[in-house]
DNA sequence: GAATTTTTTTAGAATTATTCTAAAAAATGT
DNA sequence: ACATTTTTTAGAATAATTCTAAAAAAATTC
């Protein structure tokens, strides 16, 4: 564990958004002017890896990463492009048995219009 | 609708799989050899607009786009990495009584093991 | 149906996100 | 402290996508 993996881990762990890889090594420098691009790939790899943190793909955003490697519900409103989280408790069960078969895991993005945007 | 927008389309929804934009420019430069690989991404956008065909990012993987409009979900075998479509009848209602508001649409990607890959 | 206007396409440059490479630095094991 | 391994750095390379300006095609108007 390298000062700069812990740091990025510690950004991410301390963000309420989720963060690109390009917003991290921004936020990065502040503390480590000298971080490399490449080391806030390298890591964000690693971490993901490790499942100390999860890489997330929206359609046409960048990948974001997010803290929480619990499986959620991704709110995303069709009018200020806003990404929330939401609980999921049961949905893996509920996953299942609609399937037939057990699964390993599931991402869910769902669109709505949140409060502000009606 | 010029025979670019039209060759794209039907090359779309005459494949079993989901193609990526360069998949599509490839499959079209043999019908049309000037076709330009903006062009490809321009209808693409368009087609996507206009709901005759859907884009759909999976994490890691190249944008593809999909036939159907119809909400389904995506399995993806975490061995062999292979896509394939599995009808979800009454999920959207299902998720709009989990999360007590409306939503617009969902995106659902399910990791799991093929039988290949067990 | 020719002239005009609008839209689309083309070719290539530009941009963005990400990965690779090789040398230097840091961390680890003895 | 010395050797080995891992990680970082800086910058080049790659991949995917978007932008730009001119040419071509399509649609509209007279």
């Amino acid at each position: 564990m390298t000062k700069q993996r812990a740091l990025i881990l510690r950004l991410i762990r301390e963000s309420k958004r989720h963060l690109t890889a390009d917003e991290l090594y921004q936020l990065a420098k502040k503390e480590l002017p000298g971080i490399a691009l490449a080391t806030v790939y390298n890591n964000l790899i690693r971490l993901a890896e490790e499942g100390e943190i999860k890489k997330i793909t929206f359609c046409g955003h960048t990948d974001c990463y997010d803290k929480s490697i619990i499986p959620h519900i991704h709110l995303i409103c069709d009018g200020c492009g806003a990404v929330s989280d939401h609980p999921s408790e049961g949905l893996m069960e509920e996953m299942q048995q609609r399937l037939g078969f057990p699964i390993n895991e599931y991402e869910l993005a769902v669109h709505y219009t949140c409060p502000k945007c009606q």
